[in-house]
DNA sequence: AGAATATCTGACCTTCTTTGACTAAGCGCA
DNA sequence: TGCGCTTAGTCAAAGAAGGTCAGATATTCT
């Protein structure tokens, strides 16, 4: 069996019997699997992704940790489609609208998160000087971010 | 958990119960700790700074102290100097999320929102093929749009 | 077999924390 | 006034994580 496939394993195993979110050491496992620490990243980054139903946050210098939060199969089921489907690499403004809109009437956002969400799309938010052809994969990405962060918590 | 977290719990654990206010003596502290005396100055400038919220007066010498201050502003003057003055055309993402720390520690935004927006301006928010140095620029307008939006409810 | 894809490693980078040597400022007393 | 404690401040270097990326290897597909 390939070593990531075995990390993928012992991090999927420790997450079980604890909740839905552990913390790692970079180091430490990859001193226990004697591997490259950047072995570990590539695990995360090709088996934990949102696509997966984890999201990553991490935290370098002294006491730093890697942090694997699962999303619960509702939101991993709704953030595959919303980010894959919905979104891609590109939305306009109206489309973001209607989205966030329908969001919201069937409670996976409330009200206030989809308005606060749109804020951050707005022309006069994104009012930088830069191809326009080029703000609606900055709204993409800007609201994949927002999305993930509200899948760990709302949507359930 | 890291001595930087710890000390900066047990500083704010005092003023919790105190008042505004407190007083300590850079030696005492650090041997409690059990760590350089620098190490107290550390802190203070990495999570006692204005944009915290705080402002340190100390003294040397003979009887000399460290004072802690808390401040308080009226929400809608901190709001203002923030939109106006702090954030200005340009904000990194470290301030930003310092300023939305603040926000929410003192209740002017919730912590979700305080998270939310701050997904809003990570580089993975902001990963376009555009000048770094207009990143912080983006920041900046995304993130006013973004308070302006929590502003017009929670405060008016 | 050859091309395409997936895995691994190592060198180098960035961020955050901790320590220690040296510096500066008050205070009290000769 | 000047000297010597008693404090606090500064800054650079060391230490402690984690991140990135290109290239070497290994697997899988056609």
């Amino acid at each position: 069996m390939r070593l990531s496939d075995t990390i993928e394993e012992f991090i999927k195993t420790m997450m079980a019997q604890d909740e839905q979110e552990i913390e790692l050491k970079r180091n430490e496992l990859a001193e226990y699997f004697s591997c490259a620490p950047s072995q570990i990243n590539y695990v995360l980054s090709t088996r934990f992704t949102p696509d997966h139903g984890y999201i990553i946050e991490s935290r370098r210098g002294g006491g730093g940790y890697i942090r694997v939060i699962r999303l619960r199969q509702k939101a991993e089921d709704l953030i595959h489609y919303l980010l894959n489907e919905r979104i891609g690499d590109s939305i306009d403004l109206k489309s973001a609208e209607i989205l966030l809109r329908q969001l919201s009437e069937r409670g996976e956002l409330t009200r206030g998160q989809a308005e606060l969400m749109y804020s951050a799309l707005t022309p006069q938010a994104l009012s930088v000087p830069i191809p326009e052809n080029m703000k609606d994969n900055m709204r993409a990405r800007i609201l994949r971010s927002m999305l993930l962060n509200a899948a760990r918590k709302t949507m359930a």
